[in-house]
DNA sequence: GAAAATCTTGAATGCGCTTTCACGGCTCGA
DNA sequence: TCGAGCCGTGAAAGCGCATTCAAGATTTTC
């Protein structure tokens, strides 16, 4: 393996103007920097890159946190910051906690000293341990806003606003609200959009977990409510609330419409094709990596929050004679 | 950030006993163990890993390089690397090749001199050049076979066989295979396997990308090919000749059975459940973190075929009558 | 035309850790 | 009892690189 010392003697110049020629190109003559340049493609030569973070004390390594990588959500999202990080040639260390807040403390903890800035996407930890971790190096939050910290996340009242409406256009009146996790931020948002609203009943049948089963044990829940339309937590729990009421022999839209939130892939393949909150997954994962490259301890942390977009498919549709409750 | 040195000043010893009561604990007296470990407890110490890696030239991070993140087959498997990983205390870097063999060379070539060990998963890469990798350090293959090499895959001629002599049990005798990416070592052996199996007519109508769009667009050519049942490269491509199909107004099974791979979770969602053969991806994960640790250049690589099992839900049923070509 | 400012360069230092190497204190066999 | 072997320990070297510092080369300024 080739070493920056073995490029700058192929190139006859020192290590220092070797280290320079890549790092910092405009400070070395055009010359020298072309015979450096030239020595590194012959020789293969890979930088060290454990060696660049010990010695700069920066370590080019995101770090990215995520609830559950095999959950579409966070798996689109990890995509996005891999290829935006991949562009700045950092590459990207991920963790899974498992939707657990004992483990996502560990593994910030591993992380963080470690890389050169850490991504939390959907962080279940209170937001005093995420300003510790911020107080600790660059930090980002996705999918959450913690005050004083660069976050990421998305316009969820707007797009809670659209379904609603949407239903309201359809006729419906009584709409169930599927929740999620009761420590996710994002839930919450949610549910403070839905109070907003009027003209429409809203119905709390309460929190489950982010995945389809969640949606499954809810829609027995939304069918003893008396609604006819559901607003679900996000797509895996709207497609198990699906998948339940077709069981129990409720049509969709026909009985019952369905919105869900995020539009993962799967939103389309289904029949009929899911209605949803569309989120902008991947281009968050890049603006995230696009803000951690960027953040500056002494200005004002950046906030984004992205737009969302209702996609309207086939679950949702003129609403039925309500159900009995 | 306290360091090792701070930890062994701390403890009252010297630096290299302090090191060795973290990674050597047997070599290093029970009191003076002790006395260090409370340090580093207590100071909150955490490892450099640039530094470990640097000094002992083992890199303790794992480098996972997958097609495409955001599909459910790589989340997965990543899903299990990563928590292997993580028993392990080794961190994991993953790298999406999106689909695009230069972009995967580069990729293995940037992470390889970086990690102590590198997971190829499903590598599209010529063989050669997946041996020229592993010359150069630990390397295990997931999803496909190279001489020579460690690998973990899957028993895929079982699982045609055992989807083969399902849809034949229900009276089917035309089936239709739609492919995956002529690239695809596992496309290989899913062909291979249909051959040897007698008393079927098998008609292959061509390879797709691994997606659901591709499954839409062989449903049409697997109509045409007058084939009563389909056996699809996985299940995302399944799902989309399934979607295809019933926008042609055929029913599923009523008209065609379908069979996919893999078992997302998507494929239990939809309606109808999809029958298909399982693969244990986290497992594969496991198994694969598992062999790359225990790598030993000395020894016969280790090869693991993990077993697979057909997995029957709705969508396979009894053979109509074969639909004209 | 001399002094000051600027730019390029190489020598040298050290990031935090692992790992020889050598040394003193042991136990053991003879 | 004495030397051979072993174990626990610390001093020190160095992994590959970025970066500071000082020096030389060059340009600029009055």
């Amino acid at each position: 393996m080739a070493t920056l010392q073995d490029v700058a003697v192929a190139a006859g110049v020192s290590p220092a103007t070797a280290s320079r020629a890549l790092s910092t190109p405009a400070s070395v003559s055009m010359e020298r920097r072309h015979r450096v340049l030239e020595a590194a493609e012959r020789l293969g030569y890979r930088p060290n890159r454990s060696a660049q973070a010990l010695a700069s004390g920066r370590s080019g390594h995101i770090g990215l946190v995520v609830p559950d990588l095999a959950n579409p959500f966070f798996a689109t999202v990890a995509k996005g910051v891999q290829s935006q990080a991949r562009g700045a040639h950092r590459s990207v260390l991920v963790a899974d906690t498992d939707e657990d807040v004992r483990a996502e403390r560990e593994i910030v903890d591993d992380l963080q000293p470690n890389v050169g800035g850490l991504l939390l996407c959907s962080p279940r930890m209170p937001e005093d341990e995420i300003r510790d971790a911020a107080a600790r190096g660059p930090v980002v939050v996705v999918n959450r806003e913690v005050a004083g910290l660069a976050s990421v996340s998305f316009d969820v009242a707007s797009g809670v606003h659209a379904a609603l409406a949407h239903l309201r256009a359809l006729g419906h009146t009584r709409v169930a609200y599927v929740g999620g996790p009761s420590t996710s931020w994002s839930d919450a948002r949610r549910r403070a959009a839905l109070t907003e609203v009027a003209g429409l009943e809203i119905v709390d049948v309460g929190g489950q977990r982010p995945i389809h089963q969640g949606g499954v044990a809810a829609a027995d829940l939304v069918i003893a409510a008396g609604a006819t339309a559901v607003l679900a937590y996000n797509d895996l729990v709207a497609l198990g609330v699906m998948a339940r009421l077709h069981a129990r022999g409720l049509s969709v839209p026909g009985d019952v419409s369905v919105i869900g939130f995020d539009d993962i892939p799967a939103a389309a393949y289904v029949s009929p094709a899911l209605t949803t909150v569309a989120l902008p997954l991947t281009r968050a994962g890049h603006e995230a990596t696009t803000l951690l490259d960027g953040l500056d301890a002494a200005a004002e942390p950046p906030t984004v929050r992205l737009p969302v977009e209702l996609v309207v498919r086939d679950s949702t549709g003129p609403a039925a004679l309500p159900l009995k409750g």
